[in-house]
DNA sequence: CATGAATGAGGATTCATTCAT
DNA sequence: AATGAATGAATCCTCATTCAT
């Protein structure tokens, strides 16, 4: 049942004959799993969580339903993966972003995380969407609490990484909150809402905006609504 | 096809007593279909449309599950109503937070929009949850196409009522901006913003932050930002 | 349960009085009637007694369905009373092709109802469909057994009046056969044979034969292949 | 979609052991799609194909619900399948009747084509019933086109064989037609009439007939009849 | 490890029939 | 007599999950 999550067999195998072997069969293991999460990203994004099946996963991963099985104990696990992935990738991308090795004025790093933001939304819709849409009660009730502890973690993460911008920000004196994690949820609230608006076709039509424009526009006010 | 509430009595009845009975039946049948949309509210609400069955409506409603087909086409033809429910209550509100029939400053028209949906939120999180989280695509597959159109009618109305506080404050040089569309999207996606983050239980619990006050600085900060 | 079938009031009501609104009244319930039974005979040919619903009947007649059953105790007691007028039909147009009345050489009265049943079927394909297709163990098991009784016994008739020909051919020495009802039998069988192939969509493509030219062909046939 | 026998085992296959398991369970399958045809082929003909349920088929076939849809997409597929083997029995009776590898006589042909047309509706009602009875809009509505095309494509097989010996009398002198295909048509509407007529318990009860007989003077009749 | 056949618990929807008014 | 709202059993089909091989 805690099949999924037990990641990569740490690596150290003392035994060198078996090792080649071994590894081999993990790198295997490993491009397999990889294999059903791709095949599950565009199928779920392609026909929704719901709609999709287990073999529409097993059909575009090439692999048999069984195998899908043996990698992940539920569908929604599977998911759970997915949106652990998308954490990762934007996690990356905001710390990318932030460059704690480089020196930047608190200003421009706010906006460079903006941009990261937007542009993971645009490189990575489906991952994006999933990381907006799924139903928290029905993925704890289905998956391992371990992994939806990891999605909890990481996704405080991100934020942190905003907050940590807003606390330079502050010690700039380019703006003066009480409280920087509400700063930056305002911020994150702002920017989001841009992107949750825009990525449901039926607001997105009513709407009939340039997200770039309406993204770009709301950075600006909220980094100068925030500020003094 | 079934539409329930169909007809209305043929007027100019000349018989009161036959009158009666006519008027009674249509009043129960209207009841009728409101214990099943109500019923329907709850059980989507508490189940998530897609776990919830039609059974557990037709039980909810304390009516058999053929009734319920006898009112509402289609599962999904139920929550289109609900839908246009939660919008009608809502744009209900705006208009009501505009009062065009008085005589208020943009600004405060802004600021009587931005509670009038966050009461909006806190009164009805079942109606804003389904209208945030429906899914365009299976609604408009399975439902009445006059239906859908309703549901987009009514969604653009909402941002009017929103883009002409913005317009009277581009009057009265409150603001200066190009699009006054864009700048009613810029504030219906901040304050939503919020509202989608709170509104979802995982996120609401990394932000730790107070909904009110969130919101509050997210309207001072919009309103501030957008101003010249 | 046995009240389809009560027919029309036997008249000679004695009270004159009261006469005129019965008779009034019994000929606007045997008009329902009617229409009930007209609708039925288009609805169920046009989708199929199966899939046509009792719904679909009451639409057709332009009464309520409640009423349809207060006409017709079941589906299938409709179906039955259709049956039992097609037959009426069928043994009518026989009958006056045979014409006691008048003097006809056997071969004439023949062919006059081979062709009589050649017309019935054109006028008449709806019921000619359902006389033939009709499911015998589901009807008998869902209607009054006097009124199946009825249709065994009409069907009957149809074949008798076929077997009077046939006898009469015996005594003018055309044919010489043991067994005038396996004659008449033979008769009705190769002709039917005609008119079922080609009343079936695919069988009626596969054949690519004119009815009429195989109808005619078919009569000459059993006539010429039936004398001695 | 889902066919079942697909595949036939990669063939040079090297392992011997494998190919076994391999071939084994093909057997199986077949086995199983077997299993089900042959409950449904039953339960079909005791209920009629609108009134036996998929469940009924499964119970029949001691398999579940999900597994006879495992084989079958739809319940008109299943019936589609029957149709089809009914008529490469019905094909294979009359090619054997037919014997081209055989020095016949064109009448000869024709009466032991007439017998196995009798011999197979004596030996197997249900698939004769099957294939008279068959509603074409309805199962052209639900089935695979391919599926349609072999039936349609079978039937026409049927006629053929029988037009050859029609061919063979008219070389023979034996008769005179402007059109084999119609002289056909005219014999299997004689042959087919007769059995359609005793298939059906009604009309059976009412003729009184003996099937036998019947069918023998049909026979008689349609050949002398067509004969010069 | 991998397979894919088998399962069976639902789920949405239909429809003949009943019955209060 | 007529209505039409209400019923609920029945039906086809789906799909996540298991398990023998």
């Amino acid at each position: 049942m805690t099949r999924g999550v037990r990641g990569m067999t740490q690596s150290g195998n003392p035994n060198g004959q078996i090792r080649g072997t071994a590894s081999r069969r993990e790198r295997e293991k490993a491009q397999r799993r990889d294999d059903i999460l791709r095949a599950a990203r565009d199928v779920f994004f392609q026909h929704g969580f719901h709609t999709a099946t287990v073999d529409d996963v097993a059909v575009a991963a090439e692999v048999s339903k069984g195998t899908v099985y043996l990698y992940f104990d539920t569908k929604e696990t599977i998911l759970a993966h997915l949106l652990l992935e998308g954490l990762d990738m934007l996690i990356a991308d905001l710390e990318a972003a932030y460059a704690a090795d480089r020196r930047f004025g608190a200003k421009t790093r706010l906006r460079r995380m903006a941009d990261a933001y937007l542009h993971f939304y645009q490189q990575n819709p489906e991952y994006y969407r999933m990381l907006m849409a799924f139903d928290r009660s029905q993925l704890q009730a289905s998956i391992d609490p371990g992994i939806y502890q990891e999605v909890y973690a990481r996704s405080l993460h991100g934020i942190e990484w905003l907050e940590r911008a807003v606390k330079q920000a502050q010690e700039e004196n380019l703006i003066v909150v009480e409280n920087t994690r509400e700063a930056a949820s305002v911020l994150w609230a702002g920017l989001n809402g841009v992107l949750v608006l825009l990525s449901h076709p039926l607001r997105a039509e009513i709407l009939a905006a340039d997200l770039e424009s309406l993204y770009g526009t709301m950075t600006e006010v909220l980094i100068g609504g925030l500020g003094k």
